[in-house]
DNA sequence: ATGAAAGCGCTAACAA
DNA sequence: TTGTTAGCGCTTTCAT
């Protein structure tokens, strides 16, 4: 009875092998047809002959005809990090629960990339669409507004739409007490060589992560010169070169370093590497930003890690709110430290 | 002249203002206009209220009527590791080369799940497949080929379909020489000390990289015995409790451990946390995988790193040669180790 | 309990 | 140089 085309099936054919209608076929193989009181031999038939000839909808005739899409879209920048690897794997898993098809866009760090991929994500019908570390909110929410698509901004907020983002400046107000803690407990001295390194200066995240750091160095009556906030960018070369730098010019490390992202991260344990441990020693290391290895290295990290799955669960959470009105939640992330 | 709908607009509505037929609007907009020999005016005046509406073709109508989606499907099992995460960057690289939009679906370590996540990807009318860390092949193979869909296997080959893979044997057999002869250069004698750990016996990467120590390691004229490799499984838990017990019953670590991924280096290195330094100097360790941190730990490490670029791109190629014949390629990973 | 038919937004053959 | 129209595969109202 299995029928041979060179077209995939449609429920035109199996209307056809079953003797029905289309519309028979339509209810039956969608699962409205209790309530249209098709008889449960009929169903029964015609699931056979579907699942016999590899029949499979085609959601693209179907949504189009529903007017959704079922997609559920992602804009992300890279997956070159743990965090952005953890937030796609959050979101992906929340998208099947639901039942829907995720559609993660890598978009790049440029704005350019990441508007086209808006777009592009909207012209597919997506039901609603989770940005994630925007460079450039502004144009990307005024784009799905536009177009009416639900949006929520992660990691990265946008002033004028719904978004979730990490408590930076609480979170590097923790890492940093706890840094003088430890510093405290070392006796060493932080007076005047306390740093911070790494991000770019105009991206909100870095300056937030910048204040909570400030904030809790003056608390620590350890006031922050401008120099003392290095924001070489996220590459680890360009973090490597700026510590190597700081440590010609001073002779020495900082007793206290505060790294910005687990990249620029990277670079500092490259040229500590060259260093003799009791050097080491001598300073506080603590990183925004987390990797199951860095607490197995040879010296104590004090780390941040960012909660994807809150902050994904977060968003959602605003998606079904149904709300679209602009709000900005904060999600903590955790202080990880796990050496005496 | 903007008209204000409760709908996005169509080609309809672009049509109504500007006074000329949908079809007009269609080839003004996707840009077939000159083979249709437009007036470059009218081309303008309609791109011009198009923009100004906030038109966005809807490209599930595109598709439809042209029968493709402009989608490529990625199944992935998950993304915690380096090397996937990789995978899916590599691809969304090149989907966006070629102006198409990547669907990249999670579907977690279970062959259920990825054969519900290849038929939904399916059913999306996506263009192609890459299915990376199948569990199970053969039912996907058997989906995708009954629905038409071309299709590439990464990582984990299909025996039915075409597929790229990493050269695992031979991988593990260079990456074990270089271990044996950094042993001679030691001054440790690995007969009968060395061992392989981590991963599942009945898995094809993890039998072919046990294959290639065991044929370096006999080239070496060291036999490897059956107990010599552990295949643990894929955690880094069980990873940490298996060399304890090897430690605990040899009262030593091995001479030679070659660890079969990232995931239980993690445990291992966890393990040699406790151990003084001058224990883990005489054992050569070597894990199949990569990670940045692990290079600047405090011993060394030899490491195999899979080329995720070349995997995708030689998938791609397979994809563009549009052959479905049952075809394996392999690509050499890179021996990583930069410490004398 | 089921069939006929309109229409989702677009493309492309056919007309003019 | 442009307009008209059929249909991609599906859902759903209306009819029987």
């Amino acid at each position: 009875m299995t029928v041979k085309t060179r077209h995939k099936a449609t429920i035109y054919d199996i209307a056809q092998l079953a003797g029905n209608s289309p519309s028979t076929v339509s209810y039956a193989l969608n699962g409205t047809w209790k309530q249209r009181r098709i008889k449960p031999e009929t169903v029964e038939k015609i699931k056979k002959i579907a699942s016999e000839n590899g029949y499979q909808v085609n959601l693209q005739a179907r949504n189009l005809r529903k007017a959704t899409s079922g997609l559920l879209g992602m804009i992300l920048p890279e997956h070159d990090t743990r965090f952005f690897a953890e937030l796609s794997q959050a979101f992906a898993l929340n998208v099947r629960q639901r039942e829907a098809c995720p559609a993660i866009v890598l978009s790049g760090r440029g704005s350019e990339g990441q508007i086209e991929s808006t777009r592009s994500l909207i012209s597919y019908n997506v039901d609603a669409i989770v940005i994630a570390g925007a460079t450039d909110p502004l144009p990307l929410s005024r784009i799905c507004r536009e177009a009416k698509v639900p949006h929520v901004f992660v990691d990265h907020a946008s002033p004028d739409a719904p978004s979730v983002t990490t408590d930076s400046t609480k979170g590097a107000q923790e890492l940093t007490r706890a840094m003088f803690a430890r510093a405290d407990k070392l006796r060493l001295d932080p007076k005047s060589q306390t740093y911070f390194l790494g991000g770019d200066a105009y991206l909100p995240s870095t300056r937030e992560r910048a204040l909570g750091f400030t904030k809790a160095a003056s608390a620590a009556h350890v006031p922050i010169l401008d120099d003392r906030i290095i924001t070489c960018g996220y590459s680890s070369d360009s973090a490597e070169r700026a510590l190597t730098e700081l440590y010609d010019a001073r002779g020495a490390l900082p007793s206290l370093l505060f790294v910005n992202s687990i990249i620029c991260f990277e670079g500092v344990v490259r040229f500590l590497a060259q260093l003799p441990e009791r050097e080491i020693e001598r300073c506080v290391l603590g990183c925004f930003d987390y990797d199951p290895f860095v607490p197995l290295m040879r010296f104590p990290v004090l780390m941040m890690r960012q909660r994807a799955d809150l902050l994904i669960s977060e968003a959602f959470a605003k998606l079904d709110s149904g709300s679209s009105e602009v709000s900005l939640s904060y999600v903590a992330p955790d202080l990880i430290f796990d050496r005496a």
